[in-house]
DNA sequence: AAAAATGAAAATCAAAGAAAGTCAAACTTT
DNA sequence: AAAGTTTGACTTTCTTTGATTTTCATTTTT
């Protein structure tokens, strides 16, 4: 255990504990734990992942920086992203959207905008792939669908 | 936000938001920023473009200026589907984005889920299969669109 | 009055700088 | 041995800076 990677995972969690996202810089970051800067990408990648519930965006060159953002903790969306899985069809994303709009979650048009943007004709890829790709993206809406407040 | 072509283009947005337009002195707007005139260029080209529906306008010598419209188009939507080709970077959807939100063509929740949904993270792909795929499916979002209205 | 010189802008372009991403080799733990 | 971690060299993207060029208006010269 005590590893610098769980180290820094902790780290971003209890930084990101209140607002539920953290902007960093990888540097500093890097700096403050001294360690090489692409293991702060390797944290990401094993523990800042989608299927856990979180997104990221970043921005190289001046004023660059990696935003971390986390769903809310609460079991009921945690269920709902868990209920993805691998890989995802087109219809069954359809039952769920349909559910997180009798939720009042979303908002009808947004359904309609997230089928057109995730539908097979959309995503112009072999079927397993396809499944796989929309499952990877879905989780991302989710994510921001359950975002912590602010 | 911290670096200065951010500042300015929030700089410029303000102060062209009540008449949609604004006309500046390059060399003045450049010495209130302590920074290069180039960089006022940069700003330009890097923001202020046509995919976010900004035009430009220039005269060099004395009593020169830069002027900056922001071009109301009736039918947007169609326009931009037209400039998307067969492939489409995030940076640049995202620029398309900001432009349909300023229109009010979408709110600004639609903006955030539809960046999730064709995130660079979401779509795991190569980068080439990548942005192919991304104009697909944004033009699929952009067809939506069109539906709704009207 | 036309031509030439001067100076005041803005445009361009390339180099340097800043920051993040990638990938594979070396090392550790299980 | 396999899986997980650490490190570093190299790449890509975005920003900043500055030197040089182009364009326009005004003034001076012929």
């Amino acid at each position: 255990m005590a590893n610098i990677s769980d180290i820094i995972e902790q780290f971003i969690l209890d930084t990101m504990e209140d607002s539920g996202s953290i902007e960093i810089s990888r540097n500093s970051l890097a700096d403050y734990f001294n360690c090489a800067p692409s293991q702060i990408n390797y944290v990401l990648d094993t523990r800042f992942t989608l299927d856990r519930g979180f997104s990221k965006e970043s921005k190289r060159g001046g004023g660059g920086f990696i935003k971390i953002t986390h769903m809310k903790e609460d079991d009921a969306t945690m269920v709902i992203l868990d209920s993805v899985g691998e890989e995802l069809s087109y219809q069954r994303m359809d039952q769920i959207l349909k559910r997180l709009c009798q939720e009042k979650i979303i908002k009808n048009r947004e359904l309609e905008l997230i089928k057109s943007a995730l539908s097979d004709e959309a995503l112009s890829l072999p079927l397993i792939m396809r499944d796989k790709l929309r499952a990877n993206a879905f989780k991302s809406v989710l994510i921001e669908l359950m975002k912590g407040d602010k």
